[in-house]
DNA sequence: TATAGTATGTTTATAATTTCACAAACGCGA
DNA sequence: TCGCGTTTGTGAAATTATAAACATACTATA
């Protein structure tokens, strides 16, 4: 249980677990097993029991997980406890499914600005947003205190908004733009790019 | 340069490298390398000489990579040399961004036909398609001999799709939906869930 | 209370992945 | 043509990740 020096691989696992663990909580279960996690997931359970020994014992032997305690313990770990305001940057039709996606309520995330560089765009209102222009993107979202942000712009423009972003104190983006960027040390940025995922499949086909 | 037993991972990378080399070959650049190409991904050059071992020899010592034969070679291996049709289960807010999407063009992939079960929905024009009855998923992709699905339903209902779809002969899917889904053995799913790329960032703010 | 059945947390073993290091080969300029 | 700087492809070494195995602890039941 060192909490210090978990692997990448270990914590990336960690929201799988969550989101399986909530799912039995939604129907109603009190607990669960490695080994039902396992097979749920598709990760060995002696797997599961070590990436989780990295941050203490949660189990109780002969019975297993708590449902509800395992999943505290898992959001604590994460720092999803609390909502966290996150940026969008780009109203196209991603960023429109973005907005109207309820997926992030309980989760610990919440899109609380919506930019865009399009005259055409900025101004509209979009759901509970009005959309503002990206280039005040560095002074608004530094004076919210935002560190999160999302990206769902044309590749052209992705460099650009994430230099802005990063300026803006954004730590950790999610780049829905199929290209590579470059940031700081200390900022994470995750990729989403269905082209790549679909690439990845067709190998085996 | 087996070309058997390939590891997951490595055919993982794959699409990152043709990604990397398609945004080279569009500034004109003819010649790269694998220390160019680790560059601008993120990833070691001796890797990426390794994973591309594992299926021939593509470089020319001294020079580096040709742009154009190396994406060609990609592209044979990873067998998008062709259009794929692809079908989409899921007509609502994402569903629609998929299908204005521009960025499967000329990577492999076309979206061919569109499902949703909401009876408003099933008729309406979307785009370049008409959305069809999910309840015709299992005839109607089997007919075409899709074997590539998108789904971007609510996660109550994508196993259900998912069933569909591999009985209709589908053999990889790009699950949009925050649940991991049973297939048969043979069958190839990829997610994408913005919440969990989300998540695995939090821990390390 | 004793016993059988489970499931954890951890240690040990196995497997996979990444990095290193270097010979071989190419291009270019003198 | 020779030599220098460069870059590949690859076997060996180092690192990291996964799986197996097991002692311990808990529940339930008789």
């Amino acid at each position: 249980m060192s909490m210090k020096n978990v692997p990448d691989i270990v914590v990336g696992r960690l929201p799988l677990y969550l989101r399986a663990l909530s799912f039995l909580g939604e129907e109603g279960r009190q607990v669960t097993s490695s080994q039902e996690l396992g097979q749920k997931l598709g990760i060995s359970p002696a797997q599961i029991r070590k990436d989780l020994s990295h941050f203490g014992e949660f189990g109780k032997q002969g019975t297993g997980y708590d449902i509800k305690y395992l999943s505290e313990q898992l959001r604590r770990i994460l720092k999803v406890t609390e909502e966290r305001e996150v940026a969008l940057v780009g109203a196209g039709d991603l960023g429109r499914a973005l907005i109207h996606y309820e997926g992030f309520a309980g989760k610990g995330f919440r899109i609380a600005l919506v930019f865009d560089s399009n005259p055409q765009k900025i101004g509209q209102t979009i759901g509970p947003f009005e959309v503002l222009d990206s280039e005040s993107i560095e002074t608004i979202v530094a004076d919210r205190g935002i560190e999160m942000a999302i990206v769902a712009v044309p590749a052209s423009a992705a460099q650009d908004v994430v230099d802005a972003l990063v300026r803006a104190g954004v730590r950790a983006i999610l780049n829905y733009a199929p290209i590579t960027v470059k940031v700081p040390a200390g900022v994470q940025v995750q990729y989403i790019d269905p082209v790549i995922h679909l690439q990845k499949m067709t190998y085996y086909l």
